[in-house]
RNA sequence: GGGCGGUUAGCUCAGUGGUUAGAGCGCUUGCUUCACACGCAAGAAGUCACAGGUUCAAAUCCUGUACCGCCCACCA
């Protein structure tokens, strides 16, 4: 190799470059594209799929980077590695986005029609897959673009279609009536974990109906929500309630509309709260529901789909929800029905994805019976086949899985999985009800609602028309669904051929619930699902480990009987500064690309990996990218130095050394070696690169450099310091390397063909360093030890007697066992120092008393007397010393304490009492020292 | 209502049964020293929230308290 001047590499570490021509290398090198090797033990990662509702946020960057940094570190230690990349469909994340879009236009969904609007979403999806994958890229992902997936494709479908036949077969899926949460904005059903409780303070309403055929009795009630007055169908009291006993069997007049409902016993209703008597409106409260279920009460709903009063709201019909309570409160009090109101503060559920508050509404949906799936799922944890770190979430996922609900799966939505199910327009046509959008009615001089499948076609419309135009089907609960994964052709009862499919489509966690197996291949038994499946890491944020991880479990191990993945490592969650939520209304996103541009991906990725712990929430802000970015500036220059000194013929000598800071370096690195790889075993990484940065800028720069520039100096003597220097720097780069891929690979491609380990072509496919316990050398890190000990003690000695920088004085250094390590460095500590002449002498020959102009320093191991001329003040230097040895004599009584407990003594292991008796006696030896040269200042 | 996490230097956070608690930023002082001023050198700065307990030994384990944050739960 050519030698390379220092002029020849920039000053500063310049990112942009050297990432696009590495990622690019790679690419085409195939080192993201693993091998099948049946005789090797994979290591697989499926990347959790960011939904496709525009760029990359630092979310999705975080767990990219925490992937990216296990994937390199298990590829380079030789095993076929998968990370599978991907994306998702975003079910209503990804509805709302493009229907946005499209309200900028001025047009609405409706207005597009299905077919239409799909191809906006997949336009929409396309563009934005590509930019998503390309950001990825810029993080320096080396995940396998050869195997990426989206929710959508063909195969991902498939496999969704397959396990809604499946469950459907086993009943665990299943359509019925339910109270199900209904966001007025989506105009959709949502599942129980889609719904965020905010607590809000409003108010308690007491209102009383007035007794059927008893005049001026009533009976009063207490609710939230007085607008739902409207669909009671009855009054409930608690059976032991003694106030109420005399109501039981009695009807109430509801206020305004006048309605007669019952009063009756049931269990449900705590005496305690309220008056004890509760209003029952079966179709818009969860509880009541039940109640309804148990009294045979009828259900009446008042809401439309867009939360204005329905028909069954009599006078409020078309009102907003709100207006309607406001106007019927005002009748109340008209009446005198209102008896009071009483501020209060109760949690009420908001649409995940728009913050609209959701109305609990009974709807026809399709759910999965979860009870079943949820028994091998909350087994396979509770026996540690799956392993959750941290551990502590065990806790929370076990707990879940013991109170699971069922699964609300259908969205009245256009973009998703479509329901495999179909209804037969001949045998079910009159059962069928269908909305169709208003623009088609309109052309068809139709009135506005709901129409029968069985009276369109009688009107002259085809099948295929109303199947393009409709927008959403309520089918009565007597169709019967033709349930498949591939469109039936004939309904199987009457042979009819106008099958209508079910126009929902399912939630989104439903696909990604499979996509462990589904990405591999599933349900086809192909190469890929056979050797990669299980996975062995499920790596994502905690938020969602019930929207997925569970849900993984339990889909994975319904479909292939294996548990999906072995390890689930769950990180938290980005923060700004102040440890607020990142959100672009705030101001208070780092967006990651911006960041990567000002700082550099591995700025990016070392801020946000140090310092980190499994499962806990992190503060990311320009002052840590900052220091990050100098981070790679100082690599970047130490690299400098050394490939600036590289001389081919003294380089590629092999590492073989006796001097002591060469031990020294080498004994650090094999330990660091050692603990960053037994951190990284325990998923530690934010721990592991903090070590690896701690070497290289304390030891390797500070010091390691700092002596070999000396080395340099030294002509002659026939040793360099270049193979350990490069050694020391090539295996940092390795070590380095899973955390900040580009700078590790440009300084690696330097420095590797001086370097006498395996020379690949690439830092990505080279060995993971393996410590190498023989190179741990404690006689040199102590000796060094003291090296480091005693040039810092002559600098702050300098500092404190105020001697100019740039002069030299004069020092020599008294010592008994490391003499012949200091001799060996007195070059290095009198360059370091600035000392000369420097004397090195044993004890033998002579002390240092009567010297009172001179500063002497007692360390542990030697002494160091700096004859400072004029510049000792007497009265100061007493001082000093007199503190050294108050606090010495602190340290000293608490050993000798501690070694006088019997206890002690008895109890703790050898090492430690080995050890503080060891102190004790080099302590005693400084306090000796010290005492001397205080008598000595007279 | 149940559960979880946090409380460590001015700020942001690591740490974890071993007795002298670390880093980055900030601060003080000095330095354009031939890799790096995105730097170097020297420093100041913490009764590890509080109260008990276990232990030879507690910032670390246990119990309780306070404050902050999060998750779950059908309180009309």
């Amino acid at each position: 190799m050519t030698s390379k001047g220092l002029n020849d590499i920039p000053k500063s570490y310049e990112p942009a470059h050297v990432e696009a021509k590495w990622y690019q290398f790679w690419l085409e090198q195939g080192y993201f594209t693993p091998e099948i090797d049946d005789k090797k033990e994979p290591f697989v990662i499926i990347m959790p799929p960011p939904n496709v509702t525009g760029e990359l946020h630092l979310g999705t960057a975080f767990t990219a980077i925490i992937e990216d940094t296990l994937i390199r570190w298990h590829r380079m230690q030789g095993k076929p590695t998968l990370w599978l990349p991907g994306s998702d469909h975003a079910g209503i994340a990804g509805q709302n986005v493009v229907e946005q879009l499209l309200a900028e236009e001025g047009i609405s969904r409706h207005t597009l029609g299905r077919e239409k609007f799909l191809e906006r979403m997949w336009e929409w999806m396309n563009k934005y897959r590509g930019i998503i994958a390309a950001q990825h890229k810029r993080l320096g992902a080396s995940s396998d673009l050869t195997r990426e997936r989206f929710t959508m494709d063909p195969g991902p479908s498939l496999a969704v279609r397959t396990t809604f036949v499946n469950l459907s077969k086993k009943g665990l899926i299943y359509r019925g009536e339910r109270i199900i949460n209904w966001c007025p904005r989506c105009i959709t059903a949502l599942s129980d974990l889609e719904v965020e409780h905010k607590e809000l303070s409003s108010n308690l309403y007491y209102v009383r109906y007035r007794l059927e055929g008893e005049e001026d009795r009533f009976i009063t009630v207490a609710t939230t929500r007085p607008e739902t007055i409207l669909g009671d169908t009855a009054v409930a009291v608690n059976p032991e309630d003694e106030r109420h006993k005399s109501h039981l069997g009695k009807q109430a007049i509801l206020p305004v509309v006048g309605r007669t409902i019952p009063i009756l016993a049931d269990e449900a209703v705590d005496p305690a709260f309220g008056t004890g008597a509760v209003k029952i409106t079966p179709a818009h409260d969860p509880v009541d529901f039940e109640v309804a279920q148990r009294q045979n009460l009828p259900s009446i709903n008042i809401l439309n789909l867009d939360a204005t009063m329905g028909e069954n709201a009599g006078p409020y019909a078309g009102l907003g929800r709100f207006e309607c309570r406001q106007a019927l409160l005002e009748d109340l009090e008209k009446e005198g029905l209102l008896v009071t109101i009483e501020p209060y503060v109760h949690s009420v559920g908001h649409c995940q994805r728009c913050q609209t508050m959701v109305e609990p509404l009974l709807s026809k949906q399709w759910f999965v019976n979860t009870a079943p799936l949820a028994k091998p799922a909350h087994k396979v944890v509770k026996e540690r086949q799956i392993e959750i770190i941290p551990e502590r979430f065990t806790k929370v996922y076990l707990n879940w899985m013991e109170n699971i609900r069922d699964w609300c799966i259908s969205r009245q939505l256009w973009w998703g999985h479509r329901i495999p199910a179909w209804y037969c327009g001949t045998c079910d046509g009159d059962k069928i009800d269908i909305i169709p959008i208003d623009e088609f009615l309109r052309e068809r001089d139709l009135p506005h609602g709901t129409h029968t499948y069985s009276k369109l076609r009688e009107l002259g419309v085809s099948h295929d028309e109303i199947v393009r135009n409709t927008d959403w089907v309520t089918i009565d609960l007597s169709a019967n669904p033709i349930v498949a994964t591939d469109a039936p052709h004939q309904c199987p009862v009457c042979n009819g051929t106008d099958l209508l499919q079910d126009p929902d489509v399912l939630d989104t966690w439903f696909s990604s619930a499979l996509w462990p197996h589904s990405t591999l291949g599933w349900p086809e038994e192909t190469e890929d699902f056979k050797y990669f499946y299980p996975t062995t890491v499920m790596e994502t944020g905690y938020d969602i480990l019930f929207f997925w991880v569970a849900r993984m479990i339990m889909m994975g191990l319904e479909n292939t009987g294996e548990i999906p993945f072995h390890k689930v490592y769950l990180h938290g969650l980005i923060r700004d500064e102040k440890g607020e939520k990142m959100s672009k209304s705030k101001g208070n996103v780092v967006d990651p690309v911006q960041a990567i541009e000002k700082y550099g991906t591995d700025a990016l990725r070392f801020a946000i990996s140090t310092g980190n712990s499994p499962g806990n929430d992190m503060r990311l802000s320009p002052h840590k990218l900052e220091g990050s970015r100098n981070f790679t500036n100082k690599l970047w220059n130490a690299a400098r130095f050394v490939i600036g000194n590289i001389n081919s013929e003294e380089a590629t000598i092999p590492v073989e050394t006796n001097l002591v800071e060469d031990r020294w370096i080498l004994s650090r690195l094999n330990r660091l070696t050692a603990e960053v790889t037994e951190l990284l075993e325990q998923f530690q990484l934010g721990e592991a690169v903090r070590r690896i940065y701690d070497f290289l800028w304390t030891e390797y720069c500070d010091w390691y450099i700092e002596i070999a520039k000396i080395r340099l100096r030294q002509d002659g003597d026939g040793y360099s310091p270049m193979p350990v220097l490069v050694h020391v720097l090539e295996t940092t780069m390795r070590l380095l390397h899973p955390f900040m891929p580009f700078i590790t690979e440009e300084i690696w491609q330097q420095v590797k063909e001086s370097s006498p380990s395996a020379n690949p072509g690439s830092i990505m496919i080279a060995p993971y360093p393996t410590a190498d316990t023989e190179t741990f050398d404690a006689d040199a890190e102590r000796d060094m030890e003291l090296v480091i000990d005693i040039i810092r003690s002559i600098r702050n000695a300098r500092m404190e007697s105020k001697v100019d920088p740039g002069r030299f004085i004069e020092a020599s250094i008294i010592a008994e066992n490391a003499k012949p390590t200091l001799d060996a460095l007195a070059p290095a500590i009198a360059a370091l120092a600035r000392v000369r002449p420097l004397t090195i002498l044993s004890n033998q020959d002579g002390g240092t008393s009567g010297n009172e102009q001179a500063k002497i320093l007692v360390l542990k191991g030697a002494e160091v007397v700096l004859p400072l001329g004029g510049m000792i003040d007497v009265g100061a230097e007493r001082s000093r010393l007199l503190k050294e040895i108050e606090a010495n004599q602190n340290e000293i009584s608490r050993i000798e304490h501690l070694l006088a407990d019997t206890n002690f003594l008895a109890k703790a292991p050898s090492h430690i009492v080995d050890k503080e008796r060891q102190k004790l006696d080099d302590r005693n030896d400084i306090q000796r020292k010290l005492k001397e040269k205080l008598a000595d200042l007279g």
